[in-house]
DNA sequence: TAGTTGTTAGTGGTCAGACCACCTGTAAAG
DNA sequence: CTTTACAGGTGGTCTGACCACTAACAACTA
């Protein structure tokens, strides 16, 4: 018995490590095909088995794409397969629930800001038409962020957001009052950027008391 | 062909849900005992590697536990797992080095706010002698921010920057100039919230001319 | 008795091979 | 030229076979 304990690595893990730089160093891109099953089992001198596992794994979160007959693609990131499977396992911690909201609320913050400088009258005046719309709540709040972020210009910051977004949807409705949203569309009118903090610090004693 | 696709369920989407189900109907709670593989093959009138291909994504999800020779557990919740190694695979879709760069440093700000409250003195001293310290610029970068994160007491915000941290640093050094680091210290002892934004604008200003 | 040492059964870890169902391109038939 | 039939490649699944590891207990020793 080893006095230190290396961690013995499963052949499924070393896998997922090995399609990661695969694709590093191939630069595939959504929608791109990975090599076959049987061809990377070869490849990584592994069991057609072990290689499944991995890639069932990665299919379950999403990121990639079997299709029956013709292979395996890596996927736009779209949203969990199956999200209410793993959210009645996952995000029972209050306190995870805290972190994660926490950490998007940043995110939503920070997405104005970087937004504002993108924010002609036509856009604000969509963002305007969202938080008049028809939509729920919960609704809004995504379609509102979303264009947020898409006006950013930060792809990755918006995945990031989505898939906590998702996350925390499936737990509690995470959104604000209408007039929080209007104090945005305030602020972002007169380009008055240092207020954005002001806002979301002023919002925070408040459900505090 | 059938017009309407009624979805073809795969097996180990049909495994986990019985799990979901069996968890719940035995009441069973995290350090539990799920039934063995073989037995579950069985029960389930499924093949013993669909069985597999269901807990290895569990596992990955950090859900199950799996102990070699004993059995499958069900694991206390780390939710935050699945959500790093989403994030991993994100990272490395397509991403510019900006937009890393841009989402990187918005966590790094704001944790400056977030652990704020918490940083004594004897925790301020820490941080000096971090700056001060011999380390490269890189690892003071990475030790500077580990401690506020650690402090600001969100563990995801902590494990999403670690990994944007080690993809950055493949890239380029994200680091920043010896007198930036001296200026986050003194907002920090003089306890002024609101100037931490002001600093990074400034910074902003500074790096587009 | 107390402690050690097999032994064994059960478990996960892995692999190889065999089917099946499905898709696509292409060659043959009309 | 269109249609059809076929063949090759792919994922989907199952079976059976090992291996490595663990725990429990029986057998042996001091």
């Amino acid at each position: 018995m080893n006095v230190a304990k290396p961690t013995k690595p499963k052949v499924y893990q070393d896998v997922l490590e090995e399609l990661r730089r695969y694709i590093r160093e191939h630069h595939l891109y959504p929608g791109d095909k990975l090599p076959s099953e049987r061809e990377l089992a070869e490849k990584l001198q592994a069991g057609r088995s072990s290689i499944r596992e991995a890639l069932r794994a990665l299919e379950l979160l999403g990121l990639i794409e079997t299709r029956h007959g013709e292979g395996t693609f890596l996927r736009t990131y779209r949203s969990l397969q199956s999200v209410e499977l793993l959210s009645s396992f996952i995000l029972l911690q209050d306190r995870t629930k805290e972190e994660l909201f926490e950490a998007k609320r940043i995110i939503e913050k920070e997405s104005i800001k970087l937004a504002m400088p993108q924010l002609d009258d036509s856009a604000q005046f969509e963002l305007a038409a969202i938080v008049a719309g028809k939509d729920k709540p919960e609704a809004k709040h995504m379609k509102f962020f979303t264009f947020l972020l898409e006006k950013s210009d930060n792809q990755l910051l918006l995945k990031i957001w989505t898939l906590m977004e998702e996350f925390s949807r499936t737990i509690n409705k995470a959104c604000e009052e209408p007039s929080f949203y209007e104090a945005i569309l305030e602020i972002i009118s007169t380009d008055d950027y240092d207020s954005v903090d002001d806002l979301y610090k002023q919002q925070d004693h408040l459900s505090e008391a």
